[in-house]
DNA sequence: TAATTAATTCGATAGCTATCGAATTAATTT
DNA sequence: AAATTAATTCGATAGCTATCGAATTAATTA
């Protein structure tokens, strides 16, 4: 446990960007890191409108960043060192990042890859020359084959010829990758690599 | 000495925020944070157009977040981890928000108040009511005294009358505020509270 | 009670920007 | 050399938003 505090997720990460993607609210940010002020303080100190910044207050207390007081009748507006320090700590996290991209499909490229090279019946138009189609599509070969199973190298070819007439180079490029292990002209797919 | 990485400044503050204040570039960010990826690959990750990933790649390359390596015809873009974590620090270090208000006019809303309250001879129309512009406007009489030096009653009226007829609330009021003190009938002003 | 005043809300507008497609460039494969 | 292809650049457009002024609300002072 190197944090306590629960990491932000991804709608908040982009609020609080969101928030302190403006010149005049990263002023208003700065000038209640050293004390607080009324909208009317802000709107001289900042020369804008007192409507223009309860706009920007709006903004940051929706990111959780500023907080507010009724006192008399001014509405006297504070920084939430606590939010803003949350927030720094995510982004030292190694963890914060990757998660704000984790319901992206991870598989999309490969996918969109295969769906260009793929025929109706699941064989080849071609085999790609560019290395990183050529990767895709042999990964996708190799689930054709159970980790573990040794297949002579006749029923290889047969396998392989389900994608592509070639299958020399097939076999060939699969065992590069270690996508396939071959010894004494058996064949076996290794265990799982890493999902 | 707890931070030796130089704190950010207000322009690099603002692009960093700028840059990843968007969904998809954040997405982008979560990416590259786990491996690098090319252009087309994250398009196709991400569902957009090679030239919109470009796009976003050169925010977050001119915020100094992401780098480009040529390799073979690709271009991976790799994420700069240090130019992250140095804006995380920055963030959490007391300094850097202050400063981002630095060129701020700090006086903006007495000079308003005063702008508002003075006739062209120095004197004022009234003497407002609301808490903080008559404070305000007392700092600003309080200039006409000299720090340390000893006023007899006689000529602290003498310098009131400049602002207003009505002297005892003035005087009153500067006391109050602890702009002057008052002791046997001699009024002083108080060495530099603080600037 | 009437007049002031800080703050918010609302509607309108000008400026910015995310996204796309087309054109271009640079590198690779055939 | 010709054809492919990843990436960038450019121009156009739709959608967002910072800002203002006017209207409204809530609280205070006269």
């Amino acid at each position: 446990m190197t944090d306590q505090t629960t990491l932000p997720n991804d709608e908040q990460l982009l609020s609080f960007f969101k928030a302190m993607a403006d010149a005049n609210r990263l002023k208003i940010v700065g000038l209640l890191a050293q004390q607080p002020y009324t909208v009317e303080q802000l709107a001289a100190l900042l020369d804008l409108r007192p409507s223009t910044i309860s706009h920007h207050l709006m903004v940051l207390a929706e990111a959780g960043l500023v907080s507010a007081k009724a006192e008399s009748y001014y509405n006297v507006y504070r920084l939430e060192q606590g939010a803003l320090d949350g927030m720094a700590h995510g982004l030292l996290s190694r963890e914060t990042l990757p998660a704000a991209a984790a319901q992206v499909d991870r598989e999309g490229y490969n996918r969109k890859v295969l769906h260009d090279l793929l025929l109706p019946d699941g064989s080849l138009k071609i085999i790609p020359a560019q290395r990183k189609k050529r990767e895709a599509v042999l990964r996708h070969i190799a689930k054709a084959f159970e980790p573990g199973v040794r297949y002579p190298e006749k029923q290889v070819v047969e396998i392989l010829q389900r994608f592509h007439k070639d299958t020399a180079t097939l076999r060939r490029e699969l065992v590069g990758y270690k996508m396939l292990n071959r010894e004494a002209g058996v064949y076996w797919k290794p265990e799982e690599p890493q999902a």
